[in-house]
DNA sequence: TCTACTTTACTAACCAGTTAGTTAAACTGA
DNA sequence: TCAGTTTAACTAACTGGTTAGTAAAGTAGA
């Protein structure tokens, strides 16, 4: 028996694989930019090169294919994100690390986070779809684990004595919400808010101002940050910013 | 020549104006709760207690209503934040005040946040749609105010020597991301995230923080939390939480 | 000969927007 | 003061474009 058969409902041949991956991809695409309701079949097929109806041969439903996209980049991005928490090192500084991943992670790859924005939205709709899977198997995890780090630092001394969650809230919220309103920094501010000059030094800003808040010792909290940013690079930027999607508009 | 006729299209008589206020608060409803490209016309004109055609009699289309929607919960929503800014007191103080105020307007409208997140993604896309005017009307003078605010705090030597976007990101991060995640934690954490207690204990948390983390002086940080909490009192929760708006599913 | 795939043509639903008409209040002039 | 006229506000029923999903028959390779 083979390991794979998770995400795709039909056939486990090579060549299926690889064309169930090919699909995914164009799904992951076409859903992070237009969203569940906006994303067309027809364009998910076209981008993957293949046939409508082939995607109603490998996954049933549009909803099953959202699920199985859904679910293949959300492994991935937990795969990355639990490496930074492993390292050796002091839960400070892991804290420090798993902020600038996240921020790093974010900049290399926009679909993961825009597919959890609408997600959250479905999901306050009560259309939780395929999020309960991904909270056991992505969430909880990673959650439980930030927490027993976050613990570890105060315990010891290393962290200011404040709730594990606003340590969390604060590191990963400033990321999102950056990234979230971009466009509307964009006509904000009198600067590019996304040449790589100044998201470089976004990046050293996030970790620094961390490292000034959550430390009981604040000349330690630089040294970690400037630590932490001096070898870890900054990923490359993609060049298919903006325009990222096809609109979806009805003719007149 | 009278006053309004700045959102709708048609008329001026007391009833229309009545009758284009019902409409816009049904259209709020729906397309926070659904988008614009969820929401229905039909789904509106009922909540509203008119029929679709008059919809279009007041506004000619379906963006329309939503510009005019939007516009309406923007402004009020800046007038309730700028008067945040406008207190007697060091600037310090005024942005623990903002992000308490910040976090309590989530709390007590949660439209405004949701079509903002909705308008932010529409923007990405590329889909500006009403979001220009908004941007030179409400966020910018917003923010204009608050960078300000900040760089006072920092040449006085209150606050600490930041990029004064790092403190803005950090305070509204930290809100928008606990609000727009709220069905996750929901699931994710050993109690309930939104029962009075808990909220009442994230408000103290978020503004304690934050005067731990800005303030030079972090005894003075932390004396400034209490008192701007203690003279702040939490806002009534509204009861119709989690069922907000209607779905639409296509029938099999 | 079976699995993976294509092609073409279709349907059923959905939904923004329209049309053609009704109601009632306000106005007009003799 | 009231019949006649206009106009703003509103409705019921329909139209037409769009799109998820299906059906059925066929092709290519291993």
């Amino acid at each position: 028996m083979e390991i794979e058969a998770q995400t795709g409902l039909a056939g486990g041949s090579d060549r299926s694989a690889e064309t169930r991956g090919k699909i995914l991809d164009a799904a992951v695409q076409e859903f992070s930019a237009n969203g569940l309701a906006g994303a067309r079949m027809d364009q998910i097929a076209s981008v993957a090169g293949v046939n409508k109806a082939l995607l109603y041969y490998h996954f049933d439903s549009k909803e099953n294919l959202y699920s199985a996209a859904l679910e293949m980049i959300s492994t991935k991005t937990r795969d990355a994100t639990m490496a930074t928490f492993l390292r050796d090192a002091s839960p400070g500084e892991r804290v420090l690390r798993s902020a600038l991943g996240h921020f790093d992670r974010i900049l290399a790859q926009t679909e993961f986070q825009s597919l959890m924005q609408q997600e959250m939205m479905r999901l306050h709709k009560g259309e939780s779809g395929a999020m309960d899977l991904l909270i056991k198997r992505v969430f909880a995890p990673m959650l439980a684990m930030y927490q027993s780090m976050v613990r570890e630092g105060i315990a010891s001394g290393e962290l200011i004595d404040t709730d594990w969650l606003q340590i969390h809230l604060a590191s990963l919220g400033t990321n999102v919400f950056y990234f979230m309103s971009s466009q509307l920094w964009r006509e904000l501010l009198p600067y590019d808010p996304f040449s790589p000059e100044v998201l470089a030094e976004r990046r050293k800003t996030v970790v620094h101002f961390l490292g000034l808040a959550i430390f009981r010792d604040r000349e330690r909290g630089a040294e970690l940050a400037e630590k932490v940013l001096a070898d870890t690079p900054m990923p490359e930027i993609r060049v298919d910013k903006s325009p990222f999607g096809v609109k979806h508009e009805r003719k007149k």
